[in-house]
DNA sequence: CGTTAGCACTCTCACCCATTGAGTGCTAAC
DNA sequence: GTTAGCACTCAATGGGTGAGAGTGCTAACG
């Protein structure tokens, strides 16, 4: 009891550090609570087990360890994990042959942002062993790059529309009876659009395009079209996140912690209802680094009981999107980090490349 | 005894139908084995238990229905739902209410077949509480509609190819040193092309394709291109399945059968790899009516133990899409049935829009 | 004064066993 | 052919017990 008191606790000195260390890689590894015993025979730390309960009950009672019952080993608390994950200088790198590895499945799919984000998430899934999210990068205001016409019938036009960002947008355009129109028709429409409306964003578009008067038929075509050009522009701009692509949520579910699965439900919950998802990743895109959340940490209370680890990538101001792993609070938090920085640097150099 | 080699095995009477279908009713709403006793009890059938018990007896000889164990009521086996399947004349059409409510939901999305079968699925898992799933209509051949090429830098440009049945391809080309391109250079070969390719197949194309002189600047910049779209197509053609789109997971999870949680796993996995479902959706697309996959039914030994309920829709020859439902084999075939029915037929009506 | 050996103590886990209760299958009577 | 009666089976439940892991405390040590 006298030596509690005596401790300090605010800066933990190096040999508790190390033994907070030690614990929380025994548990990543094993799942199991991890005693004394365990600890100074697989951890070369020249003390007995005796000095090291000591220093667990007083990691315990600096709130960084919790034990599940008397008899049981230690367990990392959430706050354990923060305080691990600050202190780890150097993370894990991913090693060269992965790199490589993954640079040539980048290579070998579809050069399109498109198929890039969905490799992303099975490519960090598939390293990490958990979970890997990805969006699409997304800029705060869209431009028309290009607009287009097909006809489908004389009544129906098939708009698609391209954004500088390189999203397509497409919709059906439905005209009034005495506005029937043809092909080439659609292509005049698009080409007088495409003259006025290009680089523009929603805002300047729509003063544009209430210029175009009503009276003559090519103008009054291409305003209809143009208002829906205007509506689709807004309503990208008013969505943070277009869509977040997960992958691997078997692995997941594969973690001793989710067998029995009560747990894992309000994971997939938490999942499947993408505005959880798009909120966390609005503001790593706004932070511009990586963030953590640990457990509790996390705003979601079904999300109590796994870690994100997310990391934009593109260019603030322009285009950002965001990658990063979501698994159980037991995850390898260096290799997590050290995976998850790797590919949104690579996802920076493929969206550089456009 | 007597009295069982008495009995014909082959069609059963009447009485012993009605038994067989109280049972698999029964086990449907409670998932427990359900004994002689309820039976007598909670559909009036007139006899004592005693007798529900020799029926049940023959039902399982005749390898309709089995046993846990020896004091635990009877489940219904695979064959035994097969056969209430085959008897059920009328399914239960979804009431007019939902209808409505359905077809509204469809009139608020955006009006392009993208979101509808993305919302078909969401719509198939809330209304039977099971997975949905659904594929976007596929035409066995590709005919290309329209071709647009965007600058994205003096070497790289971005081909966007809409095809007669509304699936839009994008792809990025790069051009030789000698072949720098401008935006209005691009325009003239997209133009060249949609005079020359305009309603053609892969291999039609391609012979077109194959004409384009290498001497022309523009010719040879339009082949370029034209043999990338040609590469598109027939990705296109090969793939039986472009996308399997499913929706409501979590009510599979939450089914007790599955509450610890050995085969959840096993449907996830078979889930995420999507060729499964690929092979299953391009029987039923090539089948044309309503097919039923009950547990060992199924041809992936991952999915024994759910069932599937799959039907296609669209125009055979033309686009053709599935959609269905996944659930435990513990599911209200007859709810399940006509709820497929339902959405593929509005699917059908959607499609016959554009 | 920090470290360590020793030891009593606590608590989970696995196992066993008896009990309970649901449901069957058989037999004999109707 | 149907039914009542009854013995039988077997999963599920709950209490009891022993083993094992790990702790916390105390007293001795350098």
């Amino acid at each position: 009891m006298a030596r509690r008191t005596r401790r300090t606790l605010g800066p933990l000195d190096l040999r508790s550090q190390a033994i907070l260390r030690a614990v929380i890689e025994e548990y990543v590894t094993t799942a199991q609570p991890v005693g004394s015993l365990a600890l100074v025979e697989r951890y070369g730390l020249g003390v007995s087990s005796a000095t090291v309960r000591n220093i667990l009950a007083d990691l315990e009672l600096a709130g960084l360890l919790s034990h599940p019952h008397t008899s049981a080993g230690r367990v990392p608390t959430d706050a354990g994990y923060r305080f691990y994950v600050e202190s780890i200088a150097e993370t894990l790198p991913l090693p060269a042959v992965e790199q490589l590895m993954i640079r040539h499945q980048f290579g070998q799919v579809e050069f399109a942002s498109e198929h890039w984000f969905r490799l992303a998430a099975t490519t960090l899934a598939g390293l990490t062993r958990s979970a890997g999210i990805a969006t699409p990068a997304k800029p705060s205001f869209a431009h028309i790059r290009r607009v287009d016409l097909v006809a489908a019938n004389e009544r129906m036009a098939s708009l698609i529309l391209v954004l500088r960002e390189g999203a397509i947008k497409q919709s059906a355009v439905i005209l009034d009876e005495d506005d029937a129109v043809d092909q080439p028709m659609l292509n005049r429409v698009a080409g007088l659009l495409n003259e006025k409306l290009i680089d523009l964003t929603a805002t300047l578009a729509e003063t544009v395009v209430s210029t175009l008067r009503d009276t003559d038929h090519l103008e009054r075509v291409a305003r209809r079209v143009g208002e829906r050009i205007v509506r689709i522009l807004r309503d990208y701009d008013a969505t943070t996140v277009e869509e977040v692509f997960s992958d691997g949520l078997l692995n997941v579910m594969e973690a001793p912690e989710f067998a029995h699965s009560d747990k894992l439900r309000q994971v997939f919950t938490a999942l499947e209802n993408r505005v959880y998802l798009a909120e966390l990743v609005g503001s790593v895109a706004t932070s511009g680094q990586i963030l953590i959340f640990i457990g509790a940490e996390n705003p979601h209370e079904e999300m109590h009981g796994v870690s994100l680890v997310l990391a934009p990538y593109g260019h603030p101001g322009q285009a950002i999107g965001v990658v990063g792993v979501l698994g159980p609070t037991r995850m390898s938090y260096p290799q997590a980090i050290g995976t998850v920085r790797f590919v949104s640097g690579l996802m920076n150099e493929l969206v550089d490349h456009l």
